[in-house]
Formats: structure tokens, C-alpha cells, sequence
DNA sequence: GGCTTCACG
DNA sequence: ACGTACGTGAAGCCG
């Protein structure tokens, strides 16, 4: 249904003006009430975007319903001098925005709107004022939005909130103003009756005619006051109608709007000082000018973009740099120009730069490469410039530099933060000569940088959707989870929140009284949940209660938003983020889709091949266990690996003293668990609390381990040594992580600790894969292979491949991943085929 | 926006 | 006594 906003512009504008500092702008003149207006409106624009939206005003100072009664009304007092004079430059400014002003003389704002809200039945009427006698107006297609507290809050009334706060139907409103009267609006009402006493007589007879009618049952001092004021009180219920029959020739359908606002208005609110606003890009259409960076930055309108663009087509040079709602751009490290992207499409910014991005002798610094691929390729551009990218290189001389606005970036490079354009040549000159000096520039150059387009061409291919997964399993989860939402309610014998670990808590530890062994924290953590099986039934059933709705939320619901025409998923790999070296997915994170449990793991069946193709899944085994073992170049993992022994096994034979064959499944898994430890740079308490046992037989198991084990204890001391005599550690192909400001001995030192020895293994294995996925695509284009890389999750690669060339590609993909590098162990990579990815 | 929880490697 | 296993992203709650 179509949406119409009614303002009671009197009512607005002197709640605005009582409700903000009387301050005057540099000309001496007072906009306090027309901002405070503005910034209703603007809300109430970008929070609902009306159909139709008109502001109502009283015409003249002398508009009474009844010229009988003119007293009641002379008396309403007159506008202060500081308010009257904003009323015009509001009127016109509404013009301005194309808004249209409903006046007329001798007719109230109360009256113009009850009328235009009863024009039509089949748009939603929405009145926003800031007084209560409108409320009689509300019916099933009309609300009344009340302003609170000044302007600063809208409470939104329809007839269900109005009956259930005030317990009144709307007619009531002109019942109880009438006994009450109402000072601000200049309604006597019967002397003597005030709101109590109206609200009780109107439960008990509902409105004045019934009141009347029964008066002898009424007794005491209210039945004299009653018949005393029986005539002001029916003077007091006509004042209080509202008229909805006024000659008013005007549809809703009329009064359309402009939004967003024109320059026109920006230029206005330059005058009226409204700075705040001036920076809301979202309010102003695409030929607002930019707000000005800094006095070095150019404020360009998209309608003189054409023009500067071909001025400098002759630049050898362009620096480009989208961020949010903004294009900010230079030609060289002097000028830089910025241009508001809001309410322009950015393809249509992006297309003026083209003869830049298409020719080949022209060198582009960009802040994110791949997003500008993106943009190209929906103008069927392809990017043959030289290419760079400042936020790449920036992430190898130091991950840890947040990402996504450049101000981090040159914030951290003590660059001035205003001028982005010109900022990104001079942080290239910084970072160029950071990079040589750290020996970086082959990871630039030869794998991060290449690798942009790969990602480019994997974002683009997506991953087919099977929707009928999603349905058939949506409804099957919500049942349950209302099922045990009912059981689990009912066993806390009151009606709470599953969801809210907080409110959870209060139900498990107090009302039910279970023990809580976690003392202090009152975690409601999974393992928690655990140990208090068969303390209570409802403990599984909360813990089914949070596996399923975290899979119907996040997995279910969470996955059909990112379902795009095409019915795929485009997942967003970001190659900056992870302090590692790996890659993190996004929008939706295709990185962690369920496969620990079977349940879980049905979900794959929705991520299907596309037409005529299979998935091929290809992941390299315990990867980072062999790094280990390269670089410790220990003799028994070394030996076991190239072997092909079960290394859990082999490990579990060491630390526990059994032969092999004697190794139990419990000793086996309690050695992965180590394993493991040892790759994110083991401690007693991490152990201890992975296999649930005391800290004193983790100790154990660690200091056995690393008397088995002497050259990998060596190792991981090596790492932290170098990271506390350097401040960084690196991996097999010289990617460096910084360790910044870490202070000594403190609890960060101890977490620095960890992620230096984890950091080698964690980040050597993300550049294998890197460099495997450059070596899988340049082997598929070389033989003119359909199959495309689609997915990457950490150590796996998943491909999109023809049925014809399955068995092609299968030993592409493992020739390529198992060859990127040398090592004292073999890369061992695992191959599958199948229809989904549940299949593989 | 920070915190908790939980999904993955 | 204390408390964190390394690296991520998303959903939901809460102030």
C-alpha cells in the first residue's frame, strides 16, 4: 500500500524551535526550528521513503473553527520574533525539495490534514505532529506518529497502540479533550474535571452523550461539575473536532517529492550552516559537488567529470581510489579531486576513466584492484593498464595496517589523511622502497598481485545454488526450533529467550539451580552445556536448540540474501585481512560452511555444479604438519611422511612409548591433539582444555613430546626468538608478520608468542596454495580448459569443471598443487569428483 | 559497537 | 592465580 506523510508543520516547527538552542548562523539570522525540521524530515524520508509527502501550515494567525468562539483562540500566544522569521525561509526551502505546502486561509493545519487523510481509503495516511489531538483522526489506514522529547524520538500510534497505552478508541480523544480541556490548544473543558476523571468516567460511559444521558446515576461533586459545565463542555467538544470536510483540492497522489535533494538545497544548507547535513551523502543527488575533502582536495560534480577527464587524458599516471560513497582521483601527486558517488550509479563514474584502464602504457594506483575489475567488467572492460595495488602492497610490509579505508593506511605512513588521491601516489613511493628493502617485491609481483585476477575470475564464476535444498530443509528447522523453544520454556517453568546467553544463564544457574563449575563467568559455552548432561534434561535440549538454529540462521536463512539472479553465490575473497597471509571469504563466508557432523554437512548438497559440470575438490593432507616437519627436519616425522605412516599414530607411539601397533584409538587422538597444539604454538592450558584433561597431564604430554621431538622444539624456540630480536617472523617465501609495540612479559607477549610459532606454517601454507592457484589457472587457460577454479578454503581448492574434462583437470590440479615447492616431505593432495559439494 | 557463541581451516 | 590454544566471519543480544 501506498504511504503518505501529512506534517502538521506549525506543530513541528515549534517543537523544533523550543527544543534547540536559540544560535544564530554568521548572517546574524535564526535556523535552529528550520534544522530541527529538516532533520525530521529527513529521517522520515530515509527511514520509510513515503510515496507521497506534504507539510500542512496555518494560514494566518486568526483561523478559527467558529467565529462563537474566538476568545478561546485570540488567546493562543503569538509566534516569538526569532521563529516567525524562519517560517518563510522554511516554506521556500520546502518548495526548494519539491515538497508541496497545503496552507489556506481561515483553515487550520488540524483541519487540512483530517481532511486529506480521508480523501482516500487505499493508501496508508501517516500524520507526524507533536500534538495528541490528532489522534482522533487514526482509523485502519491512518496512523498518527507523535514527536517526544522535543523532536528528538517518533512514538508511531495506530488504533491497536491507542487502545492498548490509553485505552480509548480515537472518537474518545474528542470525549476526554472536551471534559479535560487542553491548555496548550486553548480547550476549556469542564471546570473542575481534569484527566483523571475524565479517563474514569469515559471507561465507565464511553463518551460525553452517554454521560449525559445518565447523569442521575452519576453522584457526588462530579455530577454538579457535570451539569454545571454541561454547555463549555459542548462548546469544549466542538473546538476539539477535527474538520474533515474542507474545501481542500488537493490528492495525496499529488504531492510527490524530490529525493535526494538537489544542489539547490545543498546550497541551502551551506547558507543555513547545516553542517552536519551537508555531510549526509546519502541526502543529495549525484551533482551535489563533493564535500571538500581538505583546501588541497577539488570538489567535482559528476556532470564536469567528462570534461576534466579528457583535459587530462595526456596523464601517463592516474591514482583511483573508491571509498564508500566517494571517488577520490589524481593525475599526480599535486591535485587531488574528489567527487560524491551517492545517487550515481559508480559504473557510470567509473566509465568516464576507461581510456585509462584500457591502454596498456598508462600506469593506475588503485586501493583495491579487484572491486575495479568487477566494476570493468560490467562495462565489459577489460583492465590492461599496469596495474597497482597500493592496498596489496601495503598488507605485505605490514598486515597488521587495518584495510578498507585508506586513512588507516596513511595515518600508519604519517601521510596527510584528507587528500586520498594524491595520498595513494606518495604512499606508493613509501611502500615501493618498504617492499625492496624487506625483500617483498617477488611476493608482490609474482604472487599477490597476479593472484587478483584469479580471485577476480572466481568471484565472478560463483557457485551454483540448489534453492530446493533450502526449502525443504527451512521449514523442517523451524519446527524443531519452536518444538524445544516450547520444551525448554516449559522446563524454566516462564516464557525466555534461548537465543540470550545472558537470560540463559539466569534460568540454568538460578532458577534451576544447576552447578556452575565455570565459577565466576556463567558461560553458557557448548563445553560447559557438555559437562552438565544428565544434570537436567533441558541441558540437550538447549544444546540441539543452538546447533540447529545456528545452522537455520546462519546457513539457511543467512545463505538465500547472497542468492543473486544468476542462482549463485558470489562470494567476496578478501586478500587483505588475515594477518597470516590467508584468504578470508565474505558476504557469505563460503570459508565455513558445516562438514564436523552429517547434519551439519547436508547443507553442502545446496552448493551445487553448474549445468553439464562437476565439482572437484582437491585439498592438500595436514599441510601444515608437513611444514612442520620440513623445517624442523626432524628424522621421525620426516621419515614418517615419507613413508606414508599414519603420523597421529607415529606421534602417539613416540610420546606414550608403544610400539606402533600398539597405539590405542584414545592415544591416537590425544596425539592429534598435540599435533595440533603444536601448530598454534602449544600451551598446558590450551591442551588441557581441547582433551578435557588437567593442565599437570598436558604438561606431561607437551614436555614428552618435546623430548621426542627435540629439533621441533627447536624450531618453534627459533621463531620466537625472531620475532622478539626482529619484531617479525616470515615464511618459505619471505612473507613477514610484524609483531608491533608487543610489551614484554604482559599476556599480549605470551599470545605474540604463539602466533610467531604458529605464523611460519600457518603462512607458508597459504602461499603454496596461492601460488598453486596461479599454476591451476595458467594450466586450464594454456589447454583451453572450460574448468575454473570457484572456491578456496584455506588448503582446499574447489573447481567447476565440464564432465569432458574431469579427468584432465584432476591431474592438473594435483600435479600443480603438489609441485609448487621442494620440500624434505612429499605435498600430498587429495582428488574427489561429485554433483555438490556434499558429494566431495 | 562490543560481547558471546559457533561455523570452518 | 590466571587464562589464550592459531587464523577467520556471521548472527544475535545488549547497552
Amino acid at each position: 500500500m501506498a504511504e503518505f506523510i501529512i506534517i502538521d508543520g506549525n506543530s513541528l516547527v515549534n517543537r523544533a524551535f523550543y527544543a534547540l538552542p536559540p544560535l544564530t548562523a554568521s548572517d546574524g539570522k535564526y535556523y535552529n526550528a528550520i534544522y530541527g525540521f529538516v532533520n525530521i524530515l529527513a529521517r522520515l524520508i530515509t527511514d520509510h521513503h513515503p510515496d507521497y509527502l506534504c507539510v500542512a501550515f496555518d494560514a494566518g494567525r486568526k483561523t478559527f473553527r467558529n467565529e462563537m468562539y474566538a476568545e478561546y483562540k485570540a488567546t493562543r500566544k503569538g509566534m516569538p520574533e526569532e521563529l516567525a522569521q524562519q517560517m518563510p525561509v522554511l516554506k521556500e526551502l520546502l518548495t526548494t525539495m519539491g515538497i508541496k505546502i497545503i496552507e489556506k486561509l481561515g483553515i487550520e493545519a488540524d483541519d487540512i490534514i483530517g481532511t486529506m487523510v480521508r480523501k482516500r481509503t487505499d493508501i496508508k495516511n501517516i500524520i507526524v505532529t507533536g500534538d495528541r489531538d490528532s489522534l482522533q483522526l487514526i482509523n485502519d489506514h491512518t496512523e498518527v506518529w507523535l514527536t517526544k522529547h522535543g523532536i528528538s524520538e517518533i512514538v508511531e500510534m495506530n488504533e491497536r497502540h491507542l487502545r492498548e497505552e490509553w485505552g480509548l478508541e480515537p472518537s474518545q480523544i474528542i470525549d476526554l479533550k472536551a471534559l479535560m480541556g487542553d491548555a496548550s490548544d486553548n480547550i476549556p473543558g469542564v471546570p473542575g474535571i481534569g484527566e483523571k476523571g475524565a479517563m474514569t468516567l469515559l471507561s465507565e460511559w464511553h463518551d460525553i452523550d452517554n454521560i449525559y444521558r445518565n447523569l442521575d446515576k452519576i453522584g457526588g461533586k462530579v455530577h454538579e461539575k457535570l451539569t454545571e459545565g454541561r454547555e463549555i463542555c459542548r462548546l469544549s467538544y466542538d473546538l476539539a473536532t477535527i474538520r474533515t470536510d474542507c474545501d481542500i483540492d488537493l490528492d495525496p497522489t499529488e504531492c510527490t517529492y524530490i529525493f535526494p535533494w538537489s544542489n539547490a538545497v545543498y546550497d541551502a544548507f551551506t547558507r543555513y550552516e547545516f553542517r552536519s547535513l551537508l555531510k549526509r551523502k546519502d541526502l543529495f543527488s549525484g551533482n551535489a559537488p563533493a564535500v571538500k575533502v581538505s583546501g588541497e582536495s577539488i570538489p567535482v560534480s559528476f556532470n564536469s567529470l567528462r570534461e576534466l577527464v579528457s583535459k587530462n587524458l595526456s596523464s601517463p599516471v592516474l591514482a583511483f581510489a573508491i571509498v564508500k560513497d566517494e571517488l577520490h582521483f589524481a593525475f599526480d601527486n599535486q591535485t587531488n579531486y574528489a567527487l560524491s558517488t551517492f545517487g550515481v550509479s559508480i559504473e557510470a563514474v567509473v566509465e568516464y576513466f576507461v581510456p585509462f584502464f584500457v591502454d596498456p602504457s598508462k600506469t593506475v594506483y588503485t586501493y583495491d584492484l579487484k572491486q575495479l575489475f568487477h566494476i570493468l567488467d560490467r562495462l565489459k572492460s577489460n583492465f590492461v593498464a599496469a596495474g597497482i595495488d597500493v592496498a596489496l602492497a601495503m598488507y605485505l610490509v605490514n598486515s597488521n595496517v587495518k584495510e578498507g579505508d585508506p586513512k588507516n593506511m596513511l595515518e600508519y605512513l604519517g601521510l596527510p589523511t584528507l587528500s586520498l588521491g594524491t595520498g595513494l601516489l606518495n604512499a606508493w613511493e613509501i611502500i615501493h622502497r618498504e617492499l625492496e628493502k624487506r625483500e617483498l617485491i617477488k611476493l608482490y609481483n609474482e604472487i599477490e598481485l597476479p593472484l587478483v585476477r584469479v580471485l577476480f575470475e572466481m568471484e565472478k564464476a560463483g557457485i551454483t545454488i540448489n534453492t530446493a535444498i533450502l526449502d525443504e530443509l527451512a521449514p523442517k528447522y523451524k519446527a524443531e526450533m519452536e518444538a524445544i523453544r516450547d520444551r525448554v520454556c516449559a522446563y524454566a517453568d516462564v516464557d525466555f529467550n534461548i537465543n540470550s546467553p545472558k537470560q540463559l544463564a539466569t534460568i540454568l544457574f538460578d532458577n534451576l539451580r544447576l552447578p556452575d563449575k565455570n565459577n565466576k563467568k556463567h558461560s553458557t559455552a557448548v563445553d560447559v552445556l557438555e559437562s552438565l548432561r544428565g544434570e537436567h534434561p533441558i541441558i540437550d535440549e538447549i544444546l540441539r536448540y543452538r546447533t540447529i538454529s545456528k545452522l537455520y540462521s546462519t546457513y539457511i536463512e543467512g545463505m538465500r540474501q547472497y542468492i543473486r539472479s544468476d542462482g549463485k553465490i558470489h562470494t567476496i575473497f578478501n586478500q587483505t585481512t588475515a594477518v597470516t597471509g590467508r584468504l578470508s571469504s565474505n558476504e557469505p563466508n563460503l570459508q565455513n560452511i558445516p562438514v564436523r557432523t552429517e547434519e551439519g554437512k547436508e547443507l553442502r548438497k545446496m552448493f551445487v555444479a553448474s549445468a553439464g559440470c562437476e565439482l572437484i575438490s582437491a585439498d592438500y593432507s595436514q599441510i601444515e604438519l608437513r611444514l612442520l616437519a620440513h623445517y624442523s627436519g626432524d628424522p621421525v616425522l620426516v621419515n614418517a611422511y615419507n613413508h606414508g605412516l599414519d603420523i597421529h599414530r607415529a606421534t602417539a607411539s613416540q610420546i606414550f612409548g608403544v610400539p606402533l601397533d600398539e597405539v590405542t584409538p584414545e592415544m591416537r587422538r590425544s596425539a592429534k591433539a598435540v599435533n595440533f597444539g603444536i601448530i598454534y604454538g602449544i600451551s598446558p592450558y590450551g591442551l588441557a582444555h581441547n582433551l578435557g584433561i588437567s593442565q599437570g597431564v598436558a604438561r606431561d604430554y607437551i614436555e614428552k613430546y618435546f623430548q621426542m621431538y627435540p629439533t621441533i622444539k627447536d624450531f618453534l624456540d627459533s621463531s620466537v626468538e625472531m620475532y622478539k630480536q626482529r619484531g617479525y617472523v616470515s615464511t618459505l617465501f619471505g612473507r613477514i608478520r610484524n609483531f608491533d609495540n608487543v610489551v614484554p612479559n604482559s599476556r599480549d607477549a605470551r599470545f605474540s608468542e604463539r602466533a610467531a610459532m604458529n605464523m611460519p606454517l600457518q603462512g607458508t601454507a597459504s602461499d603454496i596454495i596461492k601460488i598453486a592457484m596461479l599454476n591451476v589457472r595458467r594450466a586450464l587457460l594454456e589447454e583451453g580448459l572450460q574448468a575454473k577454479i570457484i572456491l578456496q578454503i584455506h588448503d582446499e581448492l574447489i573447481l567447476d569443471t565440464p564432465k569432458a574434462e574431469v579427468e584432465r583437470v584432476k591431474q592438473i590440479v594435483r600435479d600443480k598443487m603438489e609441485n609448487v615447492v621442494k620440500l624434505r616431505v612429499p605435498l600430498e593432495v587429495e582428488v574427489d569428483v561429485g554433483p555438490s559439494w556434499y558429494d566431495i
